[in-house]
DNA sequence: GTCAGCGCTTTTTGTTATCGAGTGCCAATT
DNA sequence: AATTGGCACTCGATAACAAAAAGCGCTGAC
């Protein structure tokens, strides 16, 4: 490993640099390492060092004469190995909390973590949308809109509505859209969306034979209504904080990365990769497989409701942003989400 | 008026001047004017009126020794006297005309407007959502979410779907809401929106004693559900364009301008001072009233369906844009996004 | 291994000179 | 009275140059 060619004093150094050019984006010399790593040594022996790291690809100067620049390498190792998380303290957790009200819909949730990610961390931020299935179904209804074509209404957590047109093989009457929903409601109302998928497919297979084509009908629709997924989704905020940073400056890069932000394609590529692991997770450069990525990072975390991850939430800036504080931010966000969304679930559960 | 100070020699410099300005951006000195005026007079009497020109305001040195630029009365006298707007090309419109799908959506169609007029202008677009007035109730219905809590759930043109969570005094069993859905469905539907408010209004007062308390209560509801008008919105599409323009490059100015759109109060602001006009409207720089529009101007022409006018499009960009070509095609594109919404009512009236 | 010192490279900053575009004014011309 | 050519002047942009600053690599001494 990497880190293992490095001793104790190396270390340091790199961590001090990367803090220092964190800090003023500004090439880092050898006489003021010497002065704020804490060490005492002189700015000669700092230049050795320096010229192992470069060897290592951890640094690089810019030219010949400049002060040292982490690159991606540098962070990635700073990152894993030699970053001290600063404890987020008490009072900014209670302030986020604070702007988590648990009465509010899903919808607003989201928001609310998408606003605070970028208005705490100057980022922008990006939640993805959580996948529908830890939400209960609370009822669901047919309406005829025409030939062939039924309006199936899911409300959901006895609050959201959920509206999907469905196109049919063949025509019913009012009365028969009626009975299915009666049906379905007396059998699934209250289960989470995806036990409602569960148990309509399973009913199909064990039961087909006795249920007569009134019942299938409704199985049918019913699993059409709660099977095709939402669109998948991000909601992305703050996004002209990236303005801010002259690093990002190039008004060619900077308007790809905002067309990137419309288009939400890539945005969500990158937070899908992220939603198999279970802690945060950081993206330096073009790690994330994207070239326009140069010069940002990405710092997520998933956020799960009852045990289960359901999406993902995180930060895009320049990839000198200050990773100790922003770490701690995108996790308790991701989990103040998490818990406001959890809390949001108990009632119809206790019913 | 200003215009009738000048002399055709002066407009017909002033309007090269503006015209030269707006294609290179750069100040415009007398020699060349002289050359591209085709007015067969020195650079030295083009001097002498280009003195008048900046006593009128109408244009100004950026210093001592360089070429004129027009001020914002310049521009403003440039457009409302001067401008000679290109003809669209035909195979410009057909080429817009194609890119409106008759068989969309209305909110489809917004969308098409939106990046027609940001792709064919290479300004940000906007286009005001109309307001649901003019589109054709295909039925409604009561859904009880829990004590005193409705959905109401409005079927529009056959087509689209809108729900509306109605907060009550008192709650309603699921028959009582079936009942009054059957009443206001056999009155009211296949009428537009704000016919139906208006009936519903009428026979509220007209009728008020003879009905009993079911139908009057299937009224109040129908009202309310009707009667909450949309969340007032904008659509913006199209705003990193506005990267690409220099004089627009001041960081902090963009920045601003870019959260404006997302705020979209502002820019909703200006579009309805708009929707009153009948014809384009234009705003130069600080006409709008918005400090931070200095550098911009406002293009937006009203849209109507079947005769009503039901919103505003238009777009924005630097003070400095080409206005005869940006004219002319948000004009059709109103047009356009007029006659595809028309032709989308159509098939429900003549039912 | 550490470090002071030296020479070298490169950017930054400041100064100055020069060029060119363009104005304003005036006197001459039409 | 309007137009024009001429001329001096202003100001920004560009280049050229010098000096300063920052920092590195290297070397030889401790």
């Amino acid at each position: 490993m990497l880190e293992n060619a490095l001793d104790a004093r190396a270390r340091t150094l790199l961590r001090t640099l990367i803090e220092s050019y964190i800090q003023d984006g500004q090439p880092v010399g050898s006489r003021t390492l010497a002065r704020t790593s804490g060490l005492n040594v002189s700015p000669a022996t700092i230049r050795n060092v320096m010229a192992d790291l470069e060897e290592l690809g951890l640094v690089h100067s810019p030219h010949t004469s400049a002060g040292r620049i982490p690159t991606a390498a540098g962070y990635r190792l700073f990152v894993d190995a030699l970053l001290e998380i600063r404890a987020p303290n008490r009072e900014q957790i209670d302030a986020i909390e604070a702007r988590f009200n648990p009465g509010a819909t899903t919808q607003d949730l989201l928001d609310t973590a998408g606003s605070v990610l970028s208005s705490v961390t100057r980022l922008a931020g990006m939640v993805r949308l959580p996948r529908n299935r830890q939400v209960a179904l609370t009822q669901i209804e047919f309406l005829r809109l025409g030939d062939r074509r039924v309006l199936a209404i899911l409300v959901i957590d006895g609050k959201e509505v959920q509206n999907r047109v469905l196109e049919l093989e063949r025509d019913y009457a009012p009365a028969e859209l009626q009975n299915m929903a009666n049906y379905l409601n007396a059998h699934l109302a209250g289960q989470s969306l995806h036990m409602v998928r569960g148990q309509l497919l399973a009913e199909m297979r064990s039961v087909r034979r006795d249920l007569d084509a009134m019942m299938l009908a409704a199985i049918d629709l019913g699993e059409r209504a709660v099977g095709e997924d939402d669109p998948d989704d991000v909601l992305v905020a703050g996004e002209t904080q990236l303005l801010e940073y002259d690093e990002l400056a190039d008004i060619h890069r900077l308007r790809q990365l905002l067309e990137a932000f419309h288009e939400k394609r890539e945005i969500l590529s990158i937070l899908d990769q992220c939603i198999r692991a279970d802690r945060i997770q950081i993206f330096i450069g073009r790690e994330s497989g994207l070239e326009w990525f140069e010069h940002c990072s990405v710092v997520t975390s998933p956020y799960s409701v009852d045990g289960e991850i359901v999406g993902v939430l995180g930060v895009i800036g320049p990839t000198r942003m200050s990773y100790d504080r922003v770490i701690p931010i995108v996790d308790i966000t991701a989990r103040l989400l998490g818990a406001a969304l959890n809390s949001r679930n108990e009632p119809p559960k206790t019913r």
